[in-house]
DNA sequence: GCCACCATGTAATCGGTTACATGATTAA
DNA sequence: TTAATCATGTAACCGATTACATGGTGGC
């Protein structure tokens, strides 16, 4: 069995904490989704493949007449994710914005357009940021609290800080561009 | 013929000045391939079926011996690109990225090597930053003085400003982790 | 003569999403 | 009793990547 990214996410989320299935679902979705994403669909089949490979074990722990089974990584499970970690290889990133791929195509808007797409990624970014604030990274926190682990809450940080980023840029540009601009870009 | 975001890449490149499948993919990889990617094997289908559709013309136009096939967008295509990038829908998103989900899970380390993730991300920015910096930023300069189009450098220097964003972020990270930290995180 | 680049494609595969199915538990 | 949440799956599809094929041009 070769592993790929999805079986690092799912030892890491085993790592992490999560148990079953759906914990590494929920896990993804509230912690980690502004970096990576994943589906039940390929999480049930994952862990199965996970378990033949000898790197997870599992055992079913139904909670009353519900179905569940959990899962715990095995040491080869958690050899094979500190080498994965620590592995010199580059990094694969993959980023999709339609956000600013609009923004890259705004000149095809007439004049009084032209801002929206930048604004729109300001927006987005305020929103996100705000979710991050209320939300994400208070969670973060409380995971690092009672279960020690630190980078989950700096990845929150990560998230918020980038947002934050992302919303001053667009300000400082849509000022920059409202100023008159045309002139004279960059530094 | 329902566009899709392909589409509107395909689109956008045309009205950017690309007139061939393979201009198009280059201009792709040069200037937007930070935050969106596109292969020739889409590139050409798309093309195709944007001319059935009546949102672009093209005409056989070899260079020498060697076959060649320009596009240009119509009236009709023009609308439906200005369309896209008016329409109020949320934008797409997707980011995968490798190194952030190392440093989501560099708990799993010993002490000694938790910080890799962390640097290995930092450096990723760095040496993307350079390559902004010495090629995308220049380029996108030129691009901008001879034809006119402001956003495909306003985009570049996003791209910069990011990457300078995450290899400060991170090495003040490094800084306060090894300060001692595991106190008082965030602000 | 060879390599880099221009230029367009086919075939096979894979990773991921959407839609849907099933059924139990808990709180309003 | 209804909705939300817990919990695990199947089937169909689709978008994208990988690997490969083909062939011309221009510079070293």
């Amino acid at each position: 069995m070769k592993p790929n990214s999805t079986s690092y996410v799912v030892l890491g989320m085993l790592h992490v904490g999560a148990r079953s299935g759906y914990e590494i679902k929920r896990l993804v979705a509230i912690s980690a989704r502004f970096f990576w994403t994943l589906s039940s669909v390929q999480i049930y089949p994952e862990l199965k493949r996970l378990q033949a490979a000898g790197l997870i074990k599992g055992r079913d722990q139904p909670s009353g007449g519900r179905r569940r089974r959990l899962y715990s990584l095995t040491p080869a499970g958690r050899r094979v994710l500190r080498e994965w970690l620590l592995d010199g290889s580059e990094p694969s990133v993959e980023w999709r914005d339609e956000g600013l791929l609009k923004l890259f195509f705004a000149d095809a808007l007439e004049e009084g357009d032209r801002l929206g797409p930048l604004q729109s990624v300001r927006e987005r970014s305020e929103r996100l940021a705000e979710r991050f604030r209320a939300e994400i990274v208070p969670a973060a926190r409380a995971g690092a609290e009672h279960s020690g682990h630190d980078y989950p809450l700096i990845s929150a940080r990560f998230g918020l800080g980038f947002h934050e980023w992302v919303a001053e840029w667009c300000s400082t540009m849509e000022r920059e561009i409202a100023a008159g601009e045309s002139a004279a870009p960059v530094g």
